[in-house]
DNA sequence: CATGAATGAGAATTCATTCAT
DNA sequence: AATGAATGAATTCTCATTCAT
């Protein structure tokens, strides 16, 4: 018999919704009851999609953590030079942290708030990997400084984030130029 | 001097309680109630000290900002070249995020969510001037490469916070070698 | 026979789940929802079989009740003595409360608390009758005390209640002589 | 410096309400606002003054219980006779079930549903022990039956809830004489 | 200045019931 | 008949803040 199916339309405006109001608001000011009115339903439903309040924002953690792994591997190329493959890779992750504003914002404010349990922000990491392939591979050639994989990301990809919220509040301007200098400043600090 | 009855040892107490417990809890679990329990006062007594939680917070804020500063520019002199004089601003900075670990994580915390005010946020970069007048010198001498002063705070000051971070994870460790190299890596990003 | 399409077995069950929901956790903290669950049904099909809630426990009630009276007047005789009808009809009751624990409890929760309506109350005493005719024989015949039918209740039936609940807690063992002994007391209450 | 105090008035205040609110709608229908609104407080003070609602249940119930105990052994003389002394804490406990009908009403709600944890029940039975003591010196004397005190209580003490209940429902009246019947009654129950 | 009590507004979550299929 | 999704109303409890002393 037909029964109306728990639609994934009504969890992903319930994501949604989180994502905007977290970002605008904070966790801290993001109450069920606006998040259930922001996606059109009534707060109860959101219990049907998620189990409390913590599994919705882990949820949405990890949905754009995943997407933002996705994202940083598009067009990624092992056959070329690490420097080449680096530079796809860090390209894509500059396009999502400056362009994919409230994604970036979201994973920013969570990863430095105690805010998850450490099992999903553990979970959300695994998607990286394929870099720090990339990175070994790199300091066999003997192209990469031999230092932590948590340096090499410390100096290009962290960066990242900083230049996002400057760019956000006008303080700065990103031209395709100035971004190619950046990967250049980015890849200077990990050379070998 | 009878007029400064608000002791200030319980304005510090409160400061105190309310930065291990936003850093434990997050901003979003640290009740006012908690707060005052923790700082050993009633919890009317902290409207005596602050207008209200913004303002505890707002302030705290900027008490550690105002600390970090300072902490920042200790022995900073500048006579010396570009590069030492850079290298003991960085290093202070340095020894500030890897060992004032609360300190550290609650500017981090604050940083990254929408949790303060505008303005709070504006006063509290204002102390970092010298560190600006540093650069636009180096850049003067063409030390350093032109570009926006944000670019060079995203590639050498902000990378540590991602190391504390991931010392205090114990994922990373930092000896005084470490340290020296990473400086090197920062300074290489920039360096004209 | 292809009318009675509704299926006793999910009426049962939804009763059977009900009753071990109530008992288990008292009466309010036994959800449609759970009880769902339990029988193995939707929350939606509850209410084919039962108007709402308070019906659910209505019915359960009276049926209950049902088999109570049923059970009471097992090999019931009225050609025997006041006192040995009497005394089948005592053992059948004790037989009862001290081991349909569940039914049991169900019924001592339900009549001690203002759950149900007076109306499913009336309902469920009806069918003590006999023993109430019994008990008027036993008068005119002058070997019961000429007293209320509610006084001699309380002291030869009500007791039952007790002596289960202190059996249950394991404060108390009936053996078949205790048993015997425990009649000989009820009967020394009421006997003229 | 003077503080306003908690009040006491208020504590009962709350207790009063509860124990109208479960007797007239059950333990499930009392909801902490209606508590509230009842005596006349903010919802929030019966925090102040309850842990929880299974406190505020707890409290109430041993209250009520150690009030009945008290009532239990007024005017109680050991030195009279086992069965004057039976008689006197037998009619005060009638006087009580009979007369004080709100808390009798409570306890037996609570006594036969799962709603209280089993330790303040316990606490709960503590104060009897004088009526115990009684049995036993009635038993040493020979003059009550060697039974378990279970089974006397269940004889003697016990009907009392269920004269109390019809009493309420009128369907029986207890007169002075109609009382000192019925504690022949369940005197002639144990006696040896 | 300092306080513990008090609070109204609002938080997360649950519930009995209904809807749409 | 039967269902899983959906829900508005209600529930317990917490919070930032104020009151009265």
């Amino acid at each position: 018999m037909a029964i109306r199916q728990k639609c994934d339309k009504k969890r992903k405006a319930l994501l949604d919704a989180t994502l905007t109001l977290v970002n605008n608001n904070g966790f801290h000011a993001a109450p069920m009851s606006k998040i259930a009115k922001m996606a059109a339903v009534s707060p109860a439903t959101i219990y049907i999609y998620f189990e409390n309040k913590q599994d919705l924002i882990n949820q949405l953690y990890l949905e754009i953590k995943a997407a933002f792994s996705a994202y940083a591997f598009k067009n990624y190329n092992e056959e070329e030079s690490i420097k080449d493959s680096f530079r796809q890779v860090w390209m894509n992750i500059a396009d999502f942290k400056l362009n994919q504003i409230p994604e970036s914002n979201f994973l920013s404010q969570i990863d430095n708030a105690p805010i998850i349990d450490e099992e999903s922000r553990l979970k959300g990491l695994k998607h990286l990997q394929p870099l720090l392939d990339l990175w070994e591979r790199g300091q066999q050639k003997g192209v990469i400084k031999l230092v932590s994989p948590y340096l090499l990301y410390a100096y290009t990809i962290y960066p990242l984030a900083f230049l996002s919220n400057m760019k956000q509040k006008e303080l700065l301007i990103l031209s395709e130029n100035n971004l190619e200098d950046a990967f250049e400043a980015a890849w200077n600090s990990i050379k070998a």
